[in-house]
RNA sequence: UCUUUAGUAGCUCAGUUGGUUAGAGCACCUGACUGUUAAUCAGGGGGUCGUUGGUUCAAGUCCAACCUGAAGAGCCA
């Protein structure tokens, strides 16, 4: 076979004049025809679109042919042409193709019609070589690109906070313990507890749950940051929002406030959102189709309107109103309890209709880092909410004053002993700051349209399920 | 983890108040077809009805436990 550039179907598709002669690679989605003519739908990846391949069956050794089957990949030599058939505008006419690795139709797994995702989810390897994943997984790069490029804009570094960490007062939920003691063989002290101190790091040490502690401390000396990197939960969530490992986006500002900080988290996510509507519109409208009639339209929506803001003791008082309408909640609303999803659904999607910042919460239901209010009884935290998904963020400014950072952590009983150097923070030079976690899944949920976030990661990490 | 719901061919599903040999579409194989658009048409092969136990003359169907998936809830991002 003549040694020949190989294009990228996306460039071939773009391409508005014919008759040169290329290469071009790629896995077989369906082969169709007739006697004397093969159309075979060839896609690499590079675009949602597959390219067409007409193969004159008198020109190809019919073995050959027969190898050429849903799921093989090959390589074409052929004319770029003008297409006469309907559904494309050009096309490939081969003139030499060669079989690069077949795949056996009687067990290969997947068919040219479609599966379930449930399906698709058992077969996570093979997934990416669906049209579906590989839309999410070309929005997922693009999100990755337009987070890095909107922080980068403003200025904010992207700092590297450790993956295992020895604290164990992130507050964030349960960890992931990292050892590489034997644990068939685990020596106790007297009271039972286990010794660490032989251990690789000679103390207890786990997966982190987030970096923002250490994101604070990068904040205080490079002004703004933020982090990009894996996170991990070892809570049994089942739920469609929940992995045990997820990526996280925080970032954390030096001197932004509360105000600063919500603005910051609406021109982020509008600007992810934005980025999305112009690089990705072919795979959008696809996942719109197949999916989600209404993403692109809710999505422009985003772009455009203005997040609500309100103070938690408003949106307590709007639910009570509700429920003095004559709307019941299976959970009771009250000012000092947090709210449940339906109750952040009613503000979201019944009551504002566009997405909400809840600010202000009882410093009793949000951790001990947080800037305490005037009124001794709220914090300065921050909840994002969105329709569909829920909360989308959680951040807060942080309370920069030792003396009452320190008191919040005695009452709240956080073991502390550790972490004398988060403390130094305001010991030395401490200064008023602000930041926020995203979980990009949740992001991704957004704007894929995708309704569980086991489908919007490559390999979804969960209770019970770490295959792949 | 709790609640609900589902598990029948490779995939997606139907299967009546329990009753003889468990069906369809797609996929796959064979054949037909002069350019197809998830091609079409004809034929063919393919099943331990999630697992274990129970009720019954008789269980895909009823009951129990377990396994697995999904939805809702809690926890959160």
């Amino acid at each position: 076979m003549d040694k020949l550039n190989r294009v990228r179907i996306a460039d071939i598709l773009k391409m508005q004049s014919f008759g040169q002669t290329i290469n071009v690679k790629g896995w077989v989605r369906t082969k169709r025809g007739s006697k004397t003519v093969s159309f075979i739908a060839l896609n690499d990846g590079t675009i949602i679109h597959n390219l067409q391949i007409v193969a004159e069956l008198a020109n190809f050794d019919e073995e050959v042919m027969k190898q050429i089957t849903t799921g093989a990949c090959i390589s074409v030599n052929g004319v770029v042409v003008e297409s006469f058939g309907q559904g494309q505008h050009v096309e490939i006419q081969a003139k030499e193709i060669e079989v690069l690795g077949t795949a056996d139709p009687l067990t290969y797994p997947l068919q040219k019609k479609g599966h379930s995702l449930e399906y698709l989810r058992e077969i996570a390897h093979l997934r990416p070589r669906t049209n579906t994943f590989g839309a999410v997984f070309r929005i997922r790069h693009n999100m990755a690109m337009a987070i890095h490029t909107f922080f980068h804009e403003r200025g904010f570094y992207y700092f590297h906070t450790p993956i295992i960490t020895a604290s164990d007062c992130e507050g964030a939920g349960q960890m992931f313990q990292v050892t590489t003691m034997n644990l068939y063989d685990l020596k106790k002290d007297e009271n039972g507890a286990i010794d660490y101190t032989n251990d690789f790091f000679g103390k207890q040490a786990s997966l982190t749950v987030s970096g923002q502690l250490e994101g604070e401390l990068a904040a205080m000396a490079l002004g703004a940051v933020y982090t990009f990197g894996p996170t991990f939960r070892a809570e049994n969530s089942n739920t469609p929002r929940h992995l045990a490992e997820f990526w996280m986006i925080e970032p954390e500002v030096a001197f932004n406030d509360i105000f600063d900080n919500m603005q910051l988290a609406e021109d982020f996510i509008k600007y992810c959102v934005k980025w999305a509507l112009d690089n990705c519109m072919d795979d959008l409208a696809f996942l719109a189709e197949h999916f989600d009639k209404e993403l692109i339209s809710r999505l422009q929506s985003v772009v455009e309107c203005e997040f609500v803001r309100l103070p938690y003791t408003e949106g307590v008082r709007i639910l009570e109103e509700a429920v003095a309408n004559g709307h019941t909640f299976e959970f009771p609303v009250g000012w000092g309890t947090d709210l449940a999803s339906e109750h952040e659904r009613f503000l979201v999607e019944n009551h504002f209709k566009k997405p909400v910042i809840l600010t202000d919460y009882p410093k009793e239901i949000k951790a001990f880092y947080m800037k305490q209010n005037e009124d001794g009884k709220t914090v300065r935290a921050m909840d994002v909410l969105f329709p569909k998904i829920g909360e989308i963020i959680g951040g807060s400014e942080r309370e920069s004053d030792l003396d009452k950072l320190s008191k919040r952590i005695e009452e709240m009983n956080i073991p502390m002993k550790d972490m004398w150097w988060y403390l130094d923070t305001r010991r030395f030079g401490t200064a008023p700051h602000a930041g926020f976690g995203l979980g990009f899944e949740r992001l991704l949920l957004f704007v894929t349209g995708m309704a569980n976030i086991r489908d919007v990661i490559p390999f979804p990490r969960t209770p019970n399920n770490a295959e792949f």
